[in-house]
DNA sequence: GCCAACGTTGGC
DNA sequence: GCCAACGTTGGC
């Protein structure tokens, strides 16, 4: 299947690209998330070598950090059944796991985070899921000409 | 800290 | 199955 490009959101003082960067083989599971509709595209649409743009939100400052790709396709999320964790779901269970994770790995970072009033800018990024207003979900996908407009516009960052 | 957007829950 | 209430996300 050909490549596709994605956009995770995370918390960067909970998890950000250099805390990636720093993990064993700059790999790390993207675990925690808790919302059918980005399940689905964990599950079902997201594979190993696709591309993913790891955003910073509820941040400052808040946008595009860098790039992982994905190098472990969609499997049960155990955090899911993990009493102590802050993931827990009590109706999920390693024969029911209802939610779903990738592994990601460290690419590369940009220069600086390019933020979300400069994608908003952009031409050509008018319909892309992040620039929408209320646009919550934390798992998207990114088409091939916004991925190449966005990574020629980091090349150009000092 | 506020609040709009939107997902989920639960009563009926 | 509808929909009001509630909770959460996340930009500002």
């Amino acid at each position: 299947m050909a490549k596709r490009y994605w956009l995770f959101k995370s918390e960067p003082d909970c998890f950000s690209i250099d805390h990636l960067k720093a993990a064993d083989n700059s790999t790390a599971s993207w675990d925690g998330v808790r919302n059918y509709q980005a399940r689905n595209m964990l599950r079902d649409e997201i594979s190993v070598n696709d591309e993913v743009f790891f955003y910073y939100s509820s941040s400052d400052p808040l946008g595009i950090s860098g790039v992982c790709s994905v190098s472990k396709g969609g499997y049960p999320d155990h955090t899911g059944w993990d009493i102590n964790g802050q993931h827990y779901d009590p109706k999920a269970s390693p024969d029911n796991p209802i939610w779903y994770m990738v592994d990601v790995s460290f690419v590369k970072k940009f220069p600086r985070v390019i933020s979300l009033a400069e994608l908003k800018g952009m031409p050509g990024l008018e319909d892309m899921v992040v620039t929408q207003r209320g646009s919550r979900l934390s798992i998207q996908p990114v088409r091939p000409e916004e991925w190449e407009i966005i990574l020629q516009y980091a090349k150009k960052l000092k």
